[in-house]
DNA sequence: CCCGCTATTGATAATCGTTGTCAAAAGCCT
DNA sequence: AGGCTTTTGACAACGATTATCAATAGCGGG
C-alpha cells in the first residue's frame, strides 16, 4: 500500500503554492531553500505519482523538460500559459474536444487523444 | 553565407522519404544503414536548420525527444499522428485557430501561440 | 583550374534532465 | 516496542542533445 510521508506532502504543498508550471528541479531547489532536506529523486518520484493519480497536470516544455502543476479540476481540460512568468489558467472547450475526436475519426484514426496548450503573455507580463 | 553540402541535402532527402515524425537519432541510423557516413552532430544541426527555415515541422515526444518531419504545406497547420507507427496527416481547422486566439484574448493574454497535436492509431495500426 | 578563406563537418567530450541502485531510514501494522 | 515493507536519498548510470576544435571541403576570385 501507499505510505504517507512528509516528503510527498511537502511536494504536494509546494506544488500547490505555485501559480503555474514548474520543473522537478525548480521545485526541488525551492524546497531546499525553504529548509527542507528532501532529495531530488524523491521530488521526481512524487511528481510522477501525483501526475498518475490525477492530482497534477504535466506537459513537456519547448526544451523537452517535464513541467508540473497542481491540478484544480479533475475534469479533462487544457491550459493557457504565460510564456514569461508561467502563470496558468485552466481552460475547457467542448467544441475543440469534438473537433479533435471528429478529425481523428475522419482520417480513420482510433483511440484518439490530444495535446492542446495555448501560450501567451499574461496581463501583468503584457503590461511590463 | 550558407553553404550547400551533400550532408544537408542527404538529411533533407531522408526526411522527405519518411511518412511521419522521426528523431534525429533514428534518421542518423537510417542514413548510416544506407551507406552514408554522415555524423550524428551534423544530422542534429541540419534538422534544427530545417525547422528554423520552415522546411520541417518539429514537436516534442511524450518522452521529451525532439521529432521532425518534412513540412509539406507552408501554411500554419497541425498534425494527426499515429502513436504506433508514426504515420502523420497534416490537418487544418480555422475554427480551432480562432478559438485559441479568442480564449487567450478573453483572459487578457497577448501574443498567443498554441500547440495542438492529435494522436491516435492509424487505420493500418488499428487493424493490426 | 587552383588558391585561400571560412563555413561546415564529425569524433569526442561535456552537459543536462531523468531514472536506476541499494543500503539506511521511516511507515504501518500488531 | 518489534517486525515487515515501502520509501528515501546519495550517487552512479543513462539517453538525448550540445559544445569543442582540428581537419575538411564549399565557394568566389584570380
Ligand atoms: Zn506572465
Ligand atoms: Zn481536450
Ligand atoms: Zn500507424
Ligand atoms: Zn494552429
Amino acid at each position: 500500500m501507499k505510505r504517507n510521508t512528509w516528503q510527498r506532502q511537502a511536494v504536494r504543498d509546494a506544488l500547490g503554492e505555485r501559480p503555474g508550471f514548474v520543473s522537478a528541479q525548480e521545485l526541488h531547489a525551492s524546497l531546499r531553500e525553504s529548509g527542507s532536506p528532501i532529495g531530488l529523486a524523491t521530488v521526481y518520484r512524487a511528481l510522477a505519482d501525483l501526475a498518475v493519480e490525477g492530482d497534477a497536470d504535466s506537459l513537456q516544455s519547448d526544451e523537452g523538460e517535464a513541467l508540473y502543476r497542481a491540478c484544480a479540476s479533475s475534469r479533462h481540460h487544457h491550459h493557457l500559459i504565460c510564456r514569461s512568468c508561467g502563470r496558468t489558467e485552466e481552460i475547457e472547450a467542448d467544441d475543440v474536444e469534438e473537433w479533435a475526436a471528429a478529425t481523428a475519426a475522419r482520417h480513420g484514426y482510433t483511440e484518439a487523444r490530444h495535446i492542446i496548450d495555448v501560450f501567451g503573455l499574461c496581463p501583468a507580463c503584457s503590461a511590463g
